[in-house]
DNA sequence: TATCTGACTGCAT
DNA sequence: CATGCAGCCAGAT
C-alpha cells in the first residue's frame, strides 16, 4: 500500500544524524526502494508534523537544495541546515556532511 | 483503467 | 563546473 511506503521512508529520512544530510535516492534505497528517489519527495511533502522528520536533510543526488533558492522554503531548509553546522556553499551542501550510515546497525533500527 | 505529475538521476554537452 | 534532457515509476485523479 501506497502509506506503507511512506512510513518507511519516513523512518529512514529518521535516522538521519543531526548535521548530515541524504540525497533522496540514496534515502530510497536504504528504505528498500531502489529507483524510487521521487517518491520520497512526495512521501516528505506528505509527512504529518508530529512526526518530526528532518525534511530539511534530504536533497538532490549533486548536494543541491531541491528548491528555488529564493522561495521560502528553501530559505528555512538552510537556516535550519546552517543551524546544525552543514556548510553550505551556494546552494550546495560541503561533501563532508554527506551521511554514511553503517548498514548493520540500520538493517538492525529498521526491522524489516 | 488511462493519464498526468514531479521535494529525482545519470549522462551528454 | 553548469545546463539540458530523456528516462524513471509510484501515487494521485
Amino acid at each position: 500500500m501506497a502509506k506503507d511506503n511512506y512510513q518507511r521512508i519516513w523512518q529512514t529520512v529518521l535516522l538521519i544524524p543531526n548535521g548530515k544530510v541524504a540525497s533522496y535516492g540514496q534515502i530510497a534505497d536504504l528504505a528498500g526502494l531502489p529507483g524510487r528517489a521521487r517518491l520520497v519527495g512526495k512521501a516528505l511533502g506528505y509527512a504529518p508534523a508530529e512526526l518530526a522528520v528532518p525534511w530539511y536533510r534530504v536533497l538532490r543526488s549533486d548536494r543541491s537544495l531541491a528548491f528555488a533558492p529564493s522561495c521560502a522554503t528553501a530559505l528555512q531548509q538552510r537556516q535550519l541546515l546552517l543551524a546544525e553546522g552543514v556548510v553550505l556553499k551556494k546552494n550546495r551542501v560541503d561533501s563532508s556532511a554527506l551521511w554514511q550510515p553503517d548498514l548493520a546497525e540500520l538493517l538492525f533500527k529498521l526491522q524489516y
